[in-house]
RNA sequence: GGAGCGGUAGUUAAGUCGGUUAUAACGCCGGCCUGUCACGCCGGAGGCCGCGGGUUCGAGUCCCGUCCGCUCCGCCA
């Protein structure tokens, strides 16, 4: 029988220990975080989930402690018995004079334990790196040894409240009487959207499953069965390329109610945010968005395309300014104004070529102010990130006080009336700089939504991560129920074919597809989706028009969606629903800079585990089971 | 699929115009120290400069290829 944890359990956690615990005698177990060598004391920082707690091993309290404290080393598992001792006066050699042994800097730092027994439970090899809280390790090595990353109280700290999260997430939807109903992961693999992970059948030789990308087509099943109120906190799968904010395999707080319309989804939602904010940091959202109801926040709504029009894409940062502006009217006006890139834009508009509702190729512009005082390098740094993203160039122009163009070859081009039109149209000042992009439309706006972003960092417009609370939410709604896909020069769906479209709009999605716009919403918090949903389309005719429309056949749609076809014509009632990313909403309540900040075990963005290594290949036995051959590259 | 940045001791970095023994800090090992808390002091070990080729009398440094990580575009809600 051990002494320890079997006679000897853990009386308190190693952040728990104050001064009104003075005198008391206490047991503690936890990891080596640090030791202090001094000859005879010898002081051990003892580390657990909770905090850290120094503790004096002195040879006169007890000798075996002490020798055994003298074996110690980083990250041992250890357990000591010990009384508490408040830190009071003590002289210090290093300063020559009696100074307050307290250490401000701990939580535990009133106090001290004097050891009067140890134990070590295990021994550790050297530790690849230093598990201090502000670690520089590279990202690579510490992925290694996750579980070694995951010891640090940062890490410690993001996981707890992700799980704080969770919590407040299920009791404010069951409050609200949603039903939380797990869907399956391995279904029926319908091509379109985005890449599905595919997992092949023992028993069935050339048939695969597809890892569920969402539960989409589930919940929507699950409105039809009567449910009313779903919800499931669920692993999603995509086989994409990851980024700071995707991960191959990411968690959605996934919603779906009946009989409920846009502004009722708003309202669940808002509530839900609210109660996870208050849960987690203890701050009421509705002080900064008042108006919600039971006391719950409201969050303001921008239409789509006010969003890609003054900010370039449908997630915009609004904790600062530095608006897009979109001169391509204006140019047309002016016949290009002399600009030769421009013309031909110009033209196309002037014409009939391009819409004038939807043009395939603008003209935007972004003011940066005096204020940031971009060097010459600065912008030519701005060019080379345009690039980087696809654009040919990127136009500058530095305003006088005169309203000329200085350094910038574009004013040698322009005619005098356009300039001093579109320094009038920005606004701009003496100093500043006038930054041009003009081609296609997506990309456009992609280079000038990232160039927006970029400087708003830059420029110290967004607070860096880490620096308080600064929370921006915001609806994102009406967008397109079609876009045009000019490769395949087809209609497709913008996001999927079962959203909404207006009522008012239903009259265009034969004659003018682009003209549609629907039930679908984001919910863009400082600058990332963090959900998107939509009202669902229930009514079997609109759903075959909007079809016709994408030139799905009716055999298509049905080898495709044919139950969920068939379950809405068989009493659906009107619904609609929102997916939250559980991890993007968690890292930005964290104030995380990466998703893999708040995931316990994430993936490379190759979608590699460089702790287990997957994926790894698999021996030909196994193959052989499956019915696959490997067929060797190139 | 594409662009950019990075890879030098266990860790983080420096390494000039290509030059002879590749530096530093932290960590590690040994010794000393009864008030440290980023303890201090003395000493020591530790390197396939990501990998493969090339140029050169000589490559961490220049060139080509390749692998890995990160950020972005495409892709993806």
């Amino acid at each position: 029988m051990a002494r320890f944890i079997d006679e000897l359990k853990r009386t308190h956690t190693c952040g728990a220990l104050r001064a009104e615990h003075d005198g008391q005698e206490i047991v503690l177990f936890g990891w080596v975080a640090n030791r202090r060598d001094h000859g005879a004391l010898i002081f051990v920082d003892i580390r657990d989930r909770d905090g850290v707690t120094q503790v004096v091993f002195d040879p006169e309290a007890s000798p075996a402690a002490h020798a055994i404290a003298e074996t110690l080393r980083s990250e041992w598992v250890i357990g000591i018995r010990g009384k508490v001792k408040t830190r009071g006066e003590q002289f210090s050699q290093k300063e020559g004079k009696m100074v307050s042994a307290a250490n401000p800097n701990i939580a535990t730092g009133a106090i001290e334990v004097e050891v009067l027994e140890a134990t070590v439970f295990n021994k550790s090899e050297t530790p690849p790196f230093e598990l201090t809280d502000r670690i520089d390790t590279r990202e690579e090595v510490r992925l290694q040894y996750r579980y070694l990353d995951l010891r640090r109280a940062p890490l410690q700290k993001a996981l707890r409240t992700r799980h704080a999260i969770n919590q407040a997430t299920r009791n404010y939807l069951s409050d609200a009487g949603c039903t939380e109903v797990e869907t399956p992961f391995l279904v029926k693999y319908t091509p379109g959207g985005a890449r599905n992970f595919l997992v092949p059948s023992r028993v069935h030789h050339g048939k695969f499953y597809a890892l569920a990308e969402s539960p989409q087509l589930f919940k929507q099943l699950l409105m039809c069965a009567g449910f009313e109120r779903y919800f499931q906190i669920v692993r999603c799968f995509r086989d994409e390329d990851s980024r700071l904010d995707r991960q191959p395999e990411f968690t959605q707080i996934d919603i779906e109610a009946s009989f409920v319309n846009q502004d009722d989804i708003f309202t669940l939602v808002e509530g839900l945010v609210g109660a996870v904010w208050k849960a987690a940091l203890g701050i009421d959202l509705a002080e900064l968005y008042p108006g919600g109801a039971n006391g719950a926040p409201k969050f303001p709504r921008m239409k789509f395309d006010d969003s890609m029009r003054d900010y370039g894409n449908d997630k915009p940062d609004l904790r600062f300014g530095m608006k897009h502006f979109d001169i391509t009217e204006l140019v047309v006006e002016h016949g290009g104004g002399g600009v030769p890139f421009w013309e031909p834009i110009a033209k196309k508009l002037a014409d009939g070529t391009y819409r004038k509702d939807m043009p395939a190729e603008i003209i935007k512009i972004l003011v940066v102010p005096a204020s940031g005082n971009l060097s010459r390098k600065d912008g030519d740094e701005l060019e080379k990130l345009a690039k980087s993203m696809g654009a040919g160039g990127l136009a500058r122009a530095k305003v006088d006080a005169a309203g000329e163009w200085t350094q910038s070859p574009l004013n040698k081009m322009i005619t005098p009336e356009l300039k001093k039109a579109i320094n009038a149209v920005c606004g701009a000042q003496d100093g500043d700089l006038i930054v041009f992009q003009s081609g296609k439309t997506q990309l456009v706006h992609t280079v000038m939504a990232n160039l927006r972003v970029y400087l708003g960092k830059k420029l110290g417009f967004i607070p860096e991560v880490g620096h308080g609370g600064n929370w921006n939410f915001l609806w994102v709604v009406d967008p397109p129920l079609f876009e045009y896909d000019d490769d395949k020069k087809a209609w497709t769906p913008a996001h999927h074919a079962f959203t909404r479209p207006h009522d008012d709009c239903v009259q265009y999605i034969d004659s003018d597809p682009g003209k549609v716009l629907c039930y679908r919403y984001d919910l863009v918090l400082n600058g990332f989706e963090i959900g998107g949903g939509s009202i669902r389309l229930h009514d079997p005719e609109v759903q075959a028009k909007v079809f016709a429309a994408l030139g799905i056949t009716g055999d298509e749609a049905r080898q495709k969606f044919g139950f969920l076809l068939d379950a809405l014509k068989l009493g659906a009632p009107p619904h609609g629903g929102i997916a939250l990313g559980m991890d993007r909403l968690v890292m930005l309540l964290t104030e995380r800079e990466s998703l893999r900040d708040v995931i316990a075990f994430p993936k490379t963005q190759r979608a590699v585990d460089l702790m287990s290594d997957a994926p790894t290949a698999v021996s030909n036995p196994q193959l052989e089971e499956l019915a696959i051959r490997v067929v060797e590259e190139g």
